[in-house]
DNA sequence: TATGATTCGGAGGGTCGGCTCCGTTTCATC
DNA sequence: GATGAAACGGAGCCGACCCTCCGAATCATA
């Protein structure tokens, strides 16, 4: 039920404005910030905000969708680094990297996982991911006990930091290069302690590859 | 200003179920959930929350203070360790246990911060965690290049999972393993980055043992 | 520029949660 | 048990926020 025809410029202009100043309102106040001050930043009125989305949800769910545009972005690039092991690094880099840069990303994660409890985020990708993992593996550069779920609840770890608020901001990269060591093959590695039935659930379902589970 | 008199039974009760079932309320619902739930949930009337409590604010504070008090009970046993690898792994693994059990701790810390944004949570305990540090690396078991600053950071990463919901929680055992790797002392390692300016200010503050500034 | 359609702005209704106030109940003491 | 003090309970006020509604303004087209 996408309009058909071609919205008018002054819309599509605040339409625009509104996502933008969401992300930063977003950030500043958490994404439950009163949706009357988005409207005041954007320089329009309260009915403005309601016209472009139905509810704050709908924000919500606009903001994701472009997260996951902005990510098939990276993709290309991570995927088709030279080795394995130097895709590993691009990913949590580009990964932790734009988590940092939006706060305000794993709050939405969270919310579209309440919206719809059979919807893991970041499954789009878990393909791409174990793929990656495998490649790194089977080079002996990556640790062979770690799997595609570890590294994306390793990208979710770093992201965090964005939300204890500036001051962890200027860390993460330290924090980066250790669990990168942490993660290269050795000899002398601590085994990965397992998790039990949960681990194996979580686990293949990140790498189910079926269809996304419709809304409503 | 305690009161000097000691409380009538009943009001003892009271406080202590009010703070349990806080506990309990911010963990499912986060630390903004409504009051008067809080106190169905007592059952108490609403105006009893606020007869031991001024306002959510202070309730916070009582929560954090009765944290730190817990930390205070985990120290001697992470202090007193054989080794000072021993320790920096008991520190990882307690502090981590602690936070995926209490997934609203972060969420009161970054509020403590924002009452009073001259105090950094976690300060409290910032000289003992650098002796822990000097310690393993005089050993030559921990990694050099790490800061005592680095290591309360990955506290907090690896207790953020706990904000994840439960999906998360049977996880941070794994990516402890893979951080304490990453945090051995190898001639490979690869060496961590610094921060700037703004990484000797914080870290010059959290050594700081100064008086903890006062409330109004 | 005239015209109709689309979008805008902001006043305001409805709801929800924070917090107060005071009549009632419970407790401690005699 | 009687009595004063302390604590309780919950109705209700207030402010904040979500969202709607419709007259005014803006845009696209002729």
């Amino acid at each position: 039920m996408t309009s058909s025809a071609s919205p008018r410029r002054d819309a599509r202009r605040n339409h625009e404005r509104l996502l933008a100043e969401a992300r930063t309102l977003f950030t500043e106040r958490g994404i439950d910030a009163p949706l009357d001050e988005l409207a005041t930043r954007a320089g329009v009125g309260p009915g403005t905000v309601y016209r472009h989305f139905a509810n704050r949800d709908a924000l919500i769910r606009e903001l994701y969708d472009a997260g996951v545009s902005d990510l098939h972005g990276l993709a290309p690039g991570i995927l088709s680094a030279e080795t394995g092991w130097r895709s590993i690094e691009l990913y949590l880099e580009r990964l932790a990297e734009w988590l940092a840069a939006s706060p305000y990303v794993p709050a939405v994660m969270r919310r579209m996982a309440d919206l719809d409890p059979t919807y893991k985020p970041g499954t789009e990708f878990a393909e791409a991911i174990a793929g990656m993992v495998a490649r790194a593996q089977e080079e002996g550069t990556l640790r062979p006990d770690v799997t595609a779920v570890d590294l994306s609840v390793l990208v979710d770890m770093l992201g965090s930091l964005g939300q204890y608020g500036g001051a962890y901001l200027p860390f993460w990269r330290r924090q980066l290069t250790i669990v990168l060591d942490g993660l290269r093959a050795r000899p002398d590695n601590t085994p990965v302690p397992g998790v039990g039935q949960e681990f194996d659930e979580f686990h293949d379902m990140s790498h189910a590859k079926g269809p996304k589970p419709s809304h409503d």
